[in-house]
DNA sequence: GAGTGGTCTAGACCACCCC
DNA sequence: GGGTGGTCTAGACCACTCA
């Protein structure tokens, strides 16, 4: 029993997916729609809501809508998990701990994760693999009231996120991505198979439950040539991507 | 006469940055809301929305929205303007064209900037900087049809955005960045002051306006400790901004 | 000036959360 | 079970685009 509006969001999206409507060219306009799909012109522009904020199409007063692009963004559920983006690209995720270990917040991370200072976390050191190849490392630190259910995790886990899903109800809808790019270390350089000094680009991120409760913060490298970021956006909106480089 | 769901959420907007709504707390209900200001309950809904896609709240069914942070983030009028963004920081924009010629566009180009491979384009080296400090490195290319704006700016031009949009009338709505770590290449190390090799973050962008018409396509390689790539997202939307490094 | 998207209203029902 | 947000309707007026 999906909803209307996404019935049609999605009705819209194979249609420009599939050349119907290309790219630069004009959508029928709202009321023609409504009246198409036997709904009042409030949920038909639901559905144009989501494809604008998707980075689809384009609006402006008085005119019709226009295509933008055909491919969709990602869904932050892609997003998220390292696991499920690499397999919706046809490429097999792959993930081991190097190390883990419980440790007293410093003062930086009791920040981040809205603990006190001195308050129990999880430091875990992770080496991702895509197809085999070393493709970023994780050094993520987990609240502790999340602590237990990833250690509980074997050491091979493919997707975190799912798992803590499963096993501990922890849902993680929200993120902050910091960017930049860094020199690998000694240890980036060993894992990753990389030159020491070599660039890398770092993803220092912080993810949330629903309510705003951190559960992890992180500081991702990538290897050069691995994966890249994308960024959709636009006055209205402005999605984040992770992209396979070419 | 702005909107009326405009004031709302630029209302709503400040009680959250002033704390009145602090971090995790519960905002009242659409309907209280609705009811104090005098609007329907959509009207009402179309604030939070943008609110939303700001990152700045949450919602989940059945339960009350909640604060998930106090700093709205960036317009994209400051993110597809390198000197708004700058100055919106109380940073020192500047700019310099180091070369810039006409060419045909390569096949590459061509497809980039929806164009007939040989159509003429614009290419163009710019280094930017902070406070007189050398930021990034652009290497931009104009679709034909804006190169003859473009070149009529000022070599020093600190906006070209800006002044895109007042001598020609090209405002610029969309844009896709990747992001990815290179290291610095030969010319890139002499303008930006950095060792060959050393990490960069670079940003390929492709700009258009708001029929999809593609304007530019860049690729810029920003100084580490320069300028960092903020993204907060969440299962309902995902904005970009650019954070000045610390 | 006809058509289009942007805004707004006043209702309604449902799914979900929490008490 | 009462309150909340999510969905949907059927109207209305306005600002804007374009022929």
């Amino acid at each position: 029993m999906t909803r209307r509006h996404q019935q049609i969001a999605e009705e819209l999206r194979r249609a420009i997916a599939d050349g119907t409507h290309p790219v630069g060219s004009e959508l029928p306009s709202e009321s023609e729609l409504a009246l198409a799909h036997g709904v009042s012109r409030g949920t038909l522009r639901q559905a144009f809501g989501t494809l604008q904020s998707e980075g689809l199409i384009g609006s402006r007063q008085g005119a019709r809508r226009t295509v933008l692009s055909t491919t969709p963004s990602q869904s932050f559920t892609e997003l998220r998990s390292f696991a499920q983006w690499a397999r919706a690209g046809d490429r097999a995720p792959g993930g081991l701990v190097l190390r883990s270990h419980r440790a007293k917040a410093t003062e930086a991370q009791a920040a981040q994760l809205q603990l006190v200072p001195g308050e129990m976390v999880l430091n875990v050191l992770r080496l991702r693999t895509l197809d085999g190849e070393p493709a970023l490392l994780e050094r993520t630190v987990y609240a502790g009231w999340a602590a237990a259910a990833v250690e509980a995790l074997p050491d091979d886990c493919e997707s975190v996120t799912q798992s803590l899903y499963e096993t501990a109800g922890v849902v993680m809808s929200h993120g902050e991505h910091h960017l930049d790019a860094v020199a690998a270390g000694t240890t980036d350089a060993r894992e990753l198979g990389v030159r020491r000094g070599s660039p890398l680009l770092r993803v220092r991120r912080t993810t949330t439950t629903s309510e705003g409760r951190p559960v992890e913060t992180s500081d991702d490298r990538y290897r050069p040539g691995s994966v890249v970021f994308t960024v959709r956006n636009s006055v209205q909106a402005n999605p984040l991507v992770r992209t396979a480089a070419d």
